[in-house]
Parts: C-alpha cells; sequence; structure tokens
DNA sequence: TTGTAGGCGTTATCAG
DNA sequence: CTGATAACGCCTACAA
C-alpha cells in the first residue's frame, strides 16, 4: 500500500520531463535512449497509470452503468452475463447497479449520470413514468433501456415481445385441451405487467376462449407473492386447468401452492413461466417456460451502447428480440432425462 | 447531452468565486445571500457534481470492485445481493468483475488496483497462488479475499469452512444409513476443491467409513462437467448408494444424470449438494445442501472492507462463517410443501 | 526530439 | 466571510 507513483515520479527518476515520460506510456515517436530509460523507471517504480486522472483530462471513465431492477431474478442475470464480455472486450469495466425497481432509485441512478463516473448506462426498470422520460430526454450520457419506451424518446431501446410470447404460451395450452387458464400477473403499472396482461386477454380471444376476469389474480413478480396469488386464484376458481405465469419466479412459487394444495402439475394444471431462467430447467417438474430472450437482449444492449460510445449522435435504434416457447413437463408431464 | 455546468459556470451565473461555491455546495459556513445565489444558479444550470475531478482530489473514489470466479453461479451472487447493500448505504459504488476463475484475470484485477479506479475490492479466487500472494502484498488498495489464505498474508479474509461442511454432510448420509459415499469433486488444485477433498477422507474415517479412492470422482465445478463426472463413477462404481457433491451445480448434474440412468433419487442414491443456492430448492428433487453461508460470507467482507477503508491501518483479520446443512428431498424422500 | 506550461473540475489553504 | 491560487495526475499544444 505504498505510495504511488506518479509520471513525476518517474521523471525524476529518468532524468527527463514529465511530458516525454507520458509521451513514452502512450507510444508517441520518441529517442530510443528516452524510451529505454523512462521504461526502466517505470518499471523499477511498480507504475501504473491513475485511471482518474487520465479520466479527467481525457472525460471518458471507460466505466458504464447496469442499473437492474432485482439482484434475485437470474433474468437480469443472464443479460449480465452476456453484458459483461461485449463491454469487456471494449476496455469499459461495468459498475452495478440494483434499483430493486424503486422508481425513486432508477431516476437517482439516471441523475447520478451527471456525475460523469461512467460513460453511458444500460438501465432496465420495471414502471416507466414520466419522471423517467424527462430525465432521459436530459440524461448527460448515452442510455440504453432494455424495456419498452415510448417512441420519440431519445434512448436506444432493446425490447423483448412479450405479446407474442404470452401467445406462444397460451396457444400451447390450449392446444393441449385446456380451457380454464388463469393468469397470475405482476403490478400492471408495471411495463411487462402491463404488456402481459393485455396480451393475455388478446391470446386468449385469439383462441376463442372467453375472457373471465376472475381468471385474472394480481401478485408481484417474486415467487412468495407469486405463491400468495395463485392460492387466491385456486380459492376463487378451483376449477381452473392451467396457470400463465408473468415470469419464473412466480411461477415456482405456484408451483409449491399447487404441490401443498394436492393438485398434481401438469394433469390438473398446467403452469407456464416467463424469461426461462434457470430456474425452469431445474424446478420440479421443470418449467415449460417463456424465453424473452434475457441473453440476447443483454448482448443487444451492450452493443447498442459500444455503437453509441464510440459513433457519437445518431439517431437512436430500437431493436426486438422474438420470444421462444421453451417446453418442460409442467405443461407435457414428461421430463427430459441426461444433460 | 447538453455541456455540463462547472463551478466556473456557477461562479460567473452568481457573480462570486468558485471558492465561495465550492464551500456552498460543501455547506461550509457561507453568507445566507452568497448560499441563495449560489443554489439559486445551481438549480437553473442543473449543476451536478463531477465525480471524477472529486476523486482527483480527494483520492477517494467511492467505488469497490467485487471480482467473481464465474457471473453464473449463484453463490456468488448470493454474496453479491449482500455486499451490494452494505456498501450503497456507506455511499459506495460497486464495479464488477467476472474472472472465470482464470488466474491470470484475477492477477489482472490486483495488478489495476494501481490504476486507483477503486478504493477497494472483495475478492473471492478459486485458487490462491504464488503470484496472488505476491500481488495481495504489494496491493494498493484494501483489499477482502472470500476463500482462503494463508496466515500472515496482509489481507482481511472471510473463509467457509467447507471440512466441517462436509462432516455435516457426511455424518447426515451415514446417519441415513447410507455406506457407499461417492464424492464429485472441483479440481484439486482450488481451494475449495482441496479442502473438500480432504475433508471428505476426514468425516468417512470420523464415521468409521472406509476410504476408497475409486469412489471420488474429480471434474469440475459446472453443471455439464458435474454430470459426466457422476456417469464415470456410476460406471465405475455401480453399488454406490451417496453422492456428496462439491457444489450445487455439480448436483444438479447428478441428478440429470441419475435420472437418465434409471437410477431413483433418494432411493437408490442419496445426493447433497453445497452452498444452497436457489437451486437446490428449485430442483426435482429438492436438494439437501450445505450452506456455507454465502451470504453471510459477502456481508462480513463488505463489512470488513468498510471498516478498513474508514479506520485505515490494522491488523489483518479472519471471519470464519460456520456451515449448515439444509436437509431436502435428495437425501430424505420427503418434498417439503408450501412456500 | 524534448521541455515548459496550461487546463480538466474540485477541494483546500491563505491572505484579504 | 470571501477570493485568489495551488495542488490532485495526466495529456498536449506550443516553443525551444
Amino acid at each position: 500500500m505504498a505510495e504511488g507513483p506518479t509520471i513525476t515520479t518517474i521523471a525524476e527518476r529518468a532524468g527527463v520531463s514529465i511530458a516525454s515520460v507520458s509521451r513514452v506510456l502512450n507510444g508517441l515517436p520518441t529517442r530510443q535512449e528516452t524510451v529505454r530509460k523512462v521504461m526502466a523507471a517505470a518499471e523499477e517504480l511498480g507504475y501504473v497509470r491513475n485511471a482518474v486522472a487520465r479520466s479527467l483530462k481525457s472525460r471518458r471513465t471507460h466505466q458504464v452503468a447496469f442499473a437492474m431492477a432485482d439482484v434475485g431474478n437470474p433474468a437480469y442475470l443472464a443479460m449480465l452475463r452476456q453484458i459483461q464480455p461485449v463491454l469487456k472486450a471494449a476496455g469499459y469495466r461495468i459498475v452495478l447497479h440494483s434499483t430493486d425497481a424503486v422508481v425513486a432509485d432508477e431516476i437517482d441512478v439516471l441523475h447520478s449520470l451527471g456525475e460523469r463516473y461512467v460513460d453511458g448506462l444500460i438501465m432496465s426498470p420495471l414502471r416507466v413514468t414520466g419522471r423517467h422520460l424527462q430525465m432521459l430526454a436530459t440524461a448527460r450520457a448515452p442510455v440504453v433501456i432494455i424495456g419498452s419506451v415510448p417512441e420519440g424518446t431519445p434512448v436506444d431501446n432493446v425490447r423483448a415481445d412479450s405479446r407474442t410470447g404470452v401467445k406462444l404460451a397460451i396457444d400451447h395450452l390450449h392446444a393441449l385441451g385446456r380451457r380454464r387458464i388463469g393468469m397470475v400477473n405482476g403490478p400492471p403499472d408495471t411495463v411487462p405487467g402491463a404488456a402481459r396482461g393485455a396480451a393475455y386477454i388478446e391470446a386468449l380471444e385469439a383462441c376463442g376462449l372467453p375472457y373471465d376476469e376472475n381468471l385474472v389474480q394480481i401478485g408481484d413478480f417474486y415467487r412468495a407473492e407469486g405463491g400468495r396469488a395463485v392460492a387466491a386464484l385456486l380459492d376463487r376458481v378451483p376449477d381452473l386447468d392451467a396457470l400463465m405465469c408473468a415470469n419464473d419466479l412466480i411461477a415456482l412459487g405456484a408451483l409449491d401452492v399447487l404441490r401443498a394444495a394436492g393438485r398434481r402439475v401438469p394433469q390438473d394444471v398446467a403452469v407456464v413461466g416467463m424469461d426461462d431462467t434457470d430456474l425452469a430447467a431445474a424446478s420440479w417438474p421443470s418449467l415449460t417456460s417463456v424465453s424473452l430472450g434475457s441473453a440476447e437482449r443483454g448482448k443487444a444492449a451492450a452493443e447498442l451502447l459500444l455503437d453509441r460510445l464510440q459513433h457519437g449522435e445518431r439517431e437512436p435504434r430500437v431493436v426486438t428480440v422474438p420470444p421462444r416457447l421453451v417446453v418442460r413437463a409442467s405443461t407435457t408431464g414428461e421430463e427430459e432425462g441426461g444433460t
């Protein structure tokens, strides 16, 4: 933990000016002799360049922030897993923010861009409020939003297509002969909550199934809350034969509660989750789940941000990642073996 | 994305000196009138203080790095989940590094402390090599290691007690009447690999069970590798009746392979994992697992680092977190219902 | 090719 | 109480 050497220290040691040291360190044309002396001094002193000073001068931090709603949700992790290598390869560090989907915290993160400790931000908000849009419009660094923002918002935008995703799931359940399909959703004031709720109604109608509002239960995007919501739903509609869950955590809660209630999955009640997280493959029974392409969305977001960082101003872009239904035992009863 | 205002901008606008602006912004005693003018100007301009310049001056970045081996392993996530709020509450941001347990990458991270972009580091290396120790001895910022380092290494150290943990598991299996207990371990040149391998032998002897090296199979700490290792082990020792797996991912791989091989869990083969991750509770059958206190270790690490950052030099500390056996269906056959 | 000097935005010292 | 002014460590004209 010794005092770190600076270019001044090196300059003294090598008997040259700090300008020469800087030049050598940055590979600018310099006399061989000088290069040798500087390198030798730097080596002996164990010099490492100071990133902070460099940032102040260059106005670039080589850091990018990623703001996730919930560190406990594997869907965000899947994004992070893809974001990480893309940014790292381009020489960026990742600063992690966990907002717990609290709007004030998200606004804080947006506001803190003004502190200029990062060159850009990838954010995945659950709600997009007026304040969000206002902050986004005046953000002091490029932002990529994973989730949907209104047209005209001056940020790059990576979207999932949960509408089609829900339709894939409902069609699948319908094809399996299910007719009383319940929906366990997260808060309707969240972007995914609203989209998935609307998509459910739409998909039912497309199948020719009647929409019964008793079949819809609002909870939250966590396992315990999901379980509670399912319990309430079962209570009200004992004869339902399938559950569309707005994410995998809710679906796990559903499995908990159904098991406790003695309902067999999928014989009595088929269950579908969303996000196709690692948990879906590990659960019992394994969970049919709609992949919304978390990994792909993370990768796309990182690439959009990099492009923006490297090429500066341009029109905002929108990338939409298509969903995919991953069928497992919770709807078909067939556990896959092997790896 | 307008040019950001600086204290100079504010000073001009308010008609005072930059020194006064700085004072007001830092809450130092100032005349009311001046305060008012400065605040008004700052408000109008949407001023946000520049973190980089502030860091250069104060030699504090208010950032802490967390270097995890594997973003895909929920055990590290559990740590992160605890580290995050502790550091955030103290005003620190988290910079995330994923090293994939590659020694060179970990050394890089240690080396990069010299760049002074963080005030400290929490690292959880799988291996601790000579180079690690060498870098730790000369690290340019406080480091907390999650994992075991030799006595005398000048860093704070949070340890799991996998020796006791393995013993808990073996005792449990022995008490259930299992006598041919296999071990699926990660690489023996890793700290946990070595510790758990030795603990297995020790625990067997403590139970009065003979040690048979055929019962030990080396793989790696991932699901697919774990599965392959189990397959090899089953091939060689068809009559084993229990598996001690060195982490939960390996155990999941074991479940995959056992299912494919038509062995019932736990009737034919009981399975125990380690780390007690979310996956253990979600898997089928749910997984008995030894909790090594990932969450507690993360919390302890964050607190040690904070203490060090706030109080400066002091003797290195060692915190050891006790293990806990979490019994589930993969050894007893009884699925818990409910949440 | 090399050195001197100014500035990136803040904080802090020291006279007024 | 306030205003110059000097750092913090680095980069980069500009001049020698």
